[in-house]
DNA sequence: TTGTGACTTCAAGTCCGTT
DNA sequence: CAACGGACTTGAAGTCACA
């Protein structure tokens, strides 16, 4: 499994935790809506500052998210 | 300190605790040389993938860059 | 509430070179 | 050996309408 599926699956299971859905995430990380979609199905290769945005948001190391 | 900045850094700091120039690096990675100095002085914003291949070159977590 | 195709803008990433 | 510039191609960023 590569880093953007690993990036997907984190991204998902944590929002989900958080109990947030798509759209109240994106608002937290300041990204559109439509991208976190992309993000959470493995359909984008984000840059690391979008990732910094993301971890920010869910309050986790970046690590968390890719490793 | 922005996630650009601490990757810089980290980069610089693993690499040449490997003893590896630029080039030599570049070339594990499989990424341009130009691109590695770059990197190194934070005036790039890379995508996850390659950072996952910077860190597989350096034998560490990809967190250790970013964190 | 989420997935998806389509789209434009601009930066990621490569390759040539010189300092 | 590293910094840096110019020119280039590819692909990410960011958004929308609609399923």
């Amino acid at each position: 499994m590569d880093v953007i599926d690993r990036l997907a699956r984190n991204l998902r299971r944590l929002r989900q935790l958080k109990g947030w859905s798509q759209e109240e995430f994106a608002f937290r990380a300041e990204i559109h809506r439509t991208y976190i979609s992309d993000l959470e199905r493995g359909a984008r290769n984000p840059t690391i500052t979008v990732v910094s945005r993301l971890a920010t948001a869910l309050q986790v190391p970046i690590g968390d998210l890719l490793d």
